[in-house]
RNA sequence: GGGGGGGUAGCCCAAUUGGCAGAGGCAAGGGACUUAAAAUCCCUCAAGUGCGGGUUCGAGUCCCGCCCUCCCUACCA
């Protein structure tokens, strides 16, 4: 066998890995569990069973956490390292009412084939732990952990405006929403007030913000989860409305501009503006509320700059003013600047320190009153900005600006002259002795609206009674089976598909009442809130997951996924995992210790003249850096994308195997560039790593046809060539450093250096180098190492075989090379041992330059022991 | 507007965290082997690190001010 037969190699390893259970990691309890080792946890997000099947991005993560898990096997760990299905979802609905297939079957199909294409990769996952969130023996303690949040007041029902999806049939939650169109399949929503399950993350809204701090994840993704969660510490503030008893809040975070403050907004949703709004102004304010009803998210807030709004002929009362002031009367106004779901949806409007309020008071010609003085004028505007005054205006008949920076209070009356904090301070101790305010904090977080009127998800075990009594199934009545609908499209009525399931719906209890069922289904996200605790005992009939194996394997300790899931998932599954820490559940009160987002891979796509695009298959390169669309013979500029169906630019893991392997692939993924990187697929650099490999067979096997399997040297217990040993030491000692930081990349190219110094010094390894490099090889291309473990006469696998050493002293060269510097210039080198003493290399530097420093005083020796000699000289 | 990355040979990327700008791969050029080609092997080639200042004996790395680019987010009171 003289060639790299890697089709042949990978299929029979492949299958050996499966028919062995190579990977498979035994829990506690299981036969072959070893407690005294150390564990690890590494995880893959794992991936939604799509129809269209692995893209060359995905492997990239896979490959990453895949390396690091075989890595961790040969130092004594035991490895988790599960893979599943996120199966649930409107993927899968969506095609299967275009195409009438039911989504159980499509789900199975997309299994099978995404199950080859990961193992054709020779990814070493615990296939004995594979699960499905579609599974009932899944899904059924998906609405057991349901039942745990509902106990806990943490589950409730509530009538809230939600996106509707008209396309899609369904509600969707914000995060599914993008200004104003689904995520999923860029559809038109609208908001509704509808009867839906919420889920009250909001109560640990202060748990998810305070440990982010702890957490080793990048930090875009810690920043993207305060954000999110948005805390905002402030005041409220309760406004009498004049000649009314009605009163309203504020949440302001400037209690301490309340002085400043000439009018107050109302959102049009707010239920106040019927009551105050006065019979002169209701027609207008009616229609203002209609036309915001009817706007998008994106047409009230990114698009419109300009600040519309109606006045509702109310008036609010100012506190800080007496009665009798004119300032103390505050029209009220309704506007779409105010949104209904942050804070009260009603605000004090404080022109002289607040961009909107000063700009919506500019266009309804309402009072500017100065309440914070900027420290300074500057004449320049982006300097004025700089410092925080962001307006100047002429206003009213005399200047206004408008100052959000850093300043000291005026026209404040008890307030004046205090710096921010000690003014807010102060005004809210003010505001609680009048009983009319008090402090508060707010979060941008809302609840999360956790019902799907879409039939592909798990079924809620809640019962509602004729009378409007809701209960819990039991929990020895679960699961409650997804039923096996024909029809499962979403209803115009906006009824949920399982409304149809009939022989299902209805529920007689032992007492003879009559229960119906829930028709709404869970959210995608339902299912990958919890998947990694069940990894950790995956079988289990009796429990969601044991406390035994809970405790062993928990929390994960390394989490690789797309950095597209830094609020949604990871902000999802940190709740409920915290519900099930308070509940006793769990032992960590976080599940995931480190994450790394991997970088996405992107791909060429080209672009015409004009700017269209043109498919991938359709350009030729006629020379170097310059392509050509071949139809048009026009040429096209080359552009880096994401891969995508409209760009025609996805490439696909299969051909690529089938040209040069899975190792290959495997190595170029992690050879592009650190993990965390973004980089283009060029398939251009593909046949250098496969040339490496390829370089790696040679030492091993005899090119001709008819030659032995082996050389015949690596047969004899010999020492190999010290330049060779040394080289190996060092590609041990960079790789093992660098497996622990996941540089993959610089892992491949000091493994690839060694290669050249084997080959360079005519192939002959010995056998213990011949064994070492095959180790260090293996959890990159695993493939081609157990071929060359098992040539080199090993039976079994090399999955568990030790990681290999290195001798510190190997590493050292006995004579240093050094430059000396002139200035900081190099300008010669000496040799010198490397024990030599500072005063010996100084010594030995200087005579080296002596001539060039005729006429230079030198007045001062930098020596960098190991490093570099520097002369600072000067004229003398 | 705000937040988080990133700009180093023609391209993808390294650089012990302040110490010789180059580990590796691609591309390019030359040579060896070959009847020839492929494959293989050997050799060569290149940037002064986005721009402008500063600190330092010494800056890709630290500081200040800009430019470009990717991702996220955006009237949040």
């Amino acid at each position: 066998m003289p060639r790299y037969d890697f089709t042949d190699i990978e299929s029979r390893w492949q299958h050996y890995w499966d028919e062995n259970r190579t990977f498979h990691a035994p829990g506690p309890g299981e036969e072959g569990f070893d407690p005294k080792q150390p564990k690890f946890y590494v995880l893959d997000m794992f991936p939604y069973p799509s129809g269209a099947g692995l893209h060359v991005g995905h492997p990239k993560g896979y490959t990453a956490t895949d390396v690091l898990s075989r890595f961790l096997r040969m130092r004594g760990y035991n490895v988790l390292h599960p893979i599943g299905w996120d199966s649930f979802g409107l993927p899968a609905e969506q095609y299967a009412i275009q195409t009438g297939t039911h989504p159980a079957e499509t789900t199975a199909a997309n299994i099978v084939n995404f199950t080859s294409q990961l193992k054709a990769l020779g990814f070493s996952y615990d296939w004995q732990r594979e699960l499905a969130t579609t599974d009932v023996d899944y899904y059924r303690w998906t609405q057991w952990i349901f039942t745990k949040l509902y106990e806990r007041g943490l589950a409730y029902q509530a009538e809230v405006p939600v996106w509707w999806c008209e396309a899609l049939g369904t509600v969707l939650a914000n995060e599914e929403v993008i200004d104003g169109r689904s995520e999923r399949g860029d559809h038109p929503c609208v908001r509704r007030p509808l009867r839906q399950w919420m889920l009250k993350i909001t109560a640990y809204a202060e748990r998810l913000l305070a440990d982010l701090e702890d957490l080793d994840w990048p930090e875009s993704v810690k920043a993207m989860q305060r954000e999110w969660i948005g805390r905002s510490e402030g005041g409220e503030i309760d406004f009498q409305v004049e000649g009314h008893s009605q009163t309203f809040t504020v949440f302001t975070t400037r209690p301490d501009t309340l002085f400043g403050a000439t009018f107050c907004t109302l959102s049009p949703e707010h239920p106040l503006v019927e009551k105050v709004t006065g019979s002169e102004q209701r027609a207008a304010v009616e229609a203002y509320r209609l036309e915001a009803s009817r706007k998008s998210d994106l047409e009230r807030t990114a698009l419109a700059k300009d600040k519309s709004g109606v006045f509702t002929g109310a008036f609010a009362l100012n506190p800080v003013y007496p009665e009798g002031d004119p300032r103390r009367r505050m029209p009220i106004y309704v506007a779409d600047y105010v949104l209904m779901s942050y804070g009260t949806g009603a605000i004090m409007a404080v022109p002289g320190g607040d961009e909107r309020d000063f700009d919506f008071a500019v266009e309804h010609d309402l009072p500017i009153v100065q309440i914070v003085e900027p420290p300074s004028f500057p004449k320049d505007p982006a300097e004025a900005e700089k410092i925080g005054l962001v307006r100047q205006t002429e206003h009213q008949g005399q200047a206004a600006y408008c100052f959000t920076g850093v300043g000291r209070a005026i026209h404040s009356d008890f307030l004046n002259g205090l710096a921010k904090a000690e003014a807010v301070k102060a005004m809210i101790e003010w505001l609680q002795a009048q009983d009319c305010g008090r402090p508060r904090v707010t979060y941008r977080l809302r609840d999360w609206l956790f019902s799907r009127q879409r039939y592909w998800g798990e079924p809620f075990p809640v019962l509602h009674g004729e009378d409007g009594e809701v209960k819990l199934v039991d929990e020895s009545d679960l699961p409650v089976s997804l039923p096996a609908l024909d029809d499962f499209k979403p209803t115009s009525s906006g009824d949920p598909p399982l409304a149809r399931a009939t022989d299902w719906l209805e529920v007689v209890d032992a007492d003879g009442k009559v229960w119906k069922r829930e028709t709404n289904s869970m959210p995608q996200w339902a299912g990958s809130c919890w998947y990694y605790l069940r990894f950790c005992d995956p079988k289990n009939q009796d429990q969601a997951w044991s406390q035994k194996a809970e405790n062993y394997w928990m929390p994960v300790d390394f989490y690789v996924g797309g950095a597209e899931h830094a609020v949604l998932h990871l902000l999802y599954a940190r709740f409920w995992h915290k519900v099930l820490f308070d509940c006793g559940l769990v032992s960590t009160s976080e599940p995931f210790q480190k994450l790394v987002n991997q970088g996405m891979v992107q791909s060429f796509a080209f672009k015409d003249r004009r700017g269209a695009l043109i498919p991938v298959d359709r350009v030729e390169e006629r020379e170097e850096g310059h392509y050509f669309d071949q139809e048009s013979g026009e040429p096209v500029e080359r552009l880096i994308a994401k891969m995508s169906k409209s760009l025609r630019n996805v490439v696909t893991p299969d051909s690529v195997i089938q040209e040069f392997g899975a190792d290959t692939i495997r190595l170029y993924s992690a050879f592009m560039g650190p993990v965390t990187a973004s980089a283009p697929w060029n398939p251009r650099d593909l046949p250098g790593v496969h040339r490496f490999l390829q370089r790696t067979w040679r030492l091993f096997v005899p090119e001709e046809e008819d030659g032995p399997p082996l050389h015949p040297w690596l047969l004899e217990q010999k020492d190999g060539d010290e330049e060779v040993e040394r080289a190996l030491h060092k590609a041990i000692a960079k790789t093992t450093e660098d497996l622990e930081q996941l540089a993959l990349n610089t892992a491949i190219a000091a493994m690839m250096e060694f290669v050249n110094v084997a080959t360079r010094k005519g192939g002959r390894l010995s056998r213990s180098q011949a064994e070492r490099f095959t180790l260090l090889l293996s959890p990159f291309a695993s493939h081609l190492a157990e071929e060359l473990w098992s040539k080199l006469g090993h039976n079994d696998t090399l999955a568990y075989e030790p990681w290999p050493e290195f001798d510190p002293a190997m590493l050292v060269e006995d004579t240093l090379d050094l430059p000396v510097q002139i200035n900081g210039k190099v300008r010669a080198r000496i040799q010198v041992p490397r024990q030599a003493s500072r005063e010996q290399v100084e010594e030995t530097a200087m005579a080296e330059v002596g001539e060039r420093l005729e006429g230079l005083q030198v007045r001062k020796v930098v020596v960098v022991p190991g490093r570099l000699v520097n002369l600072v000289v000067a004229k003398s």
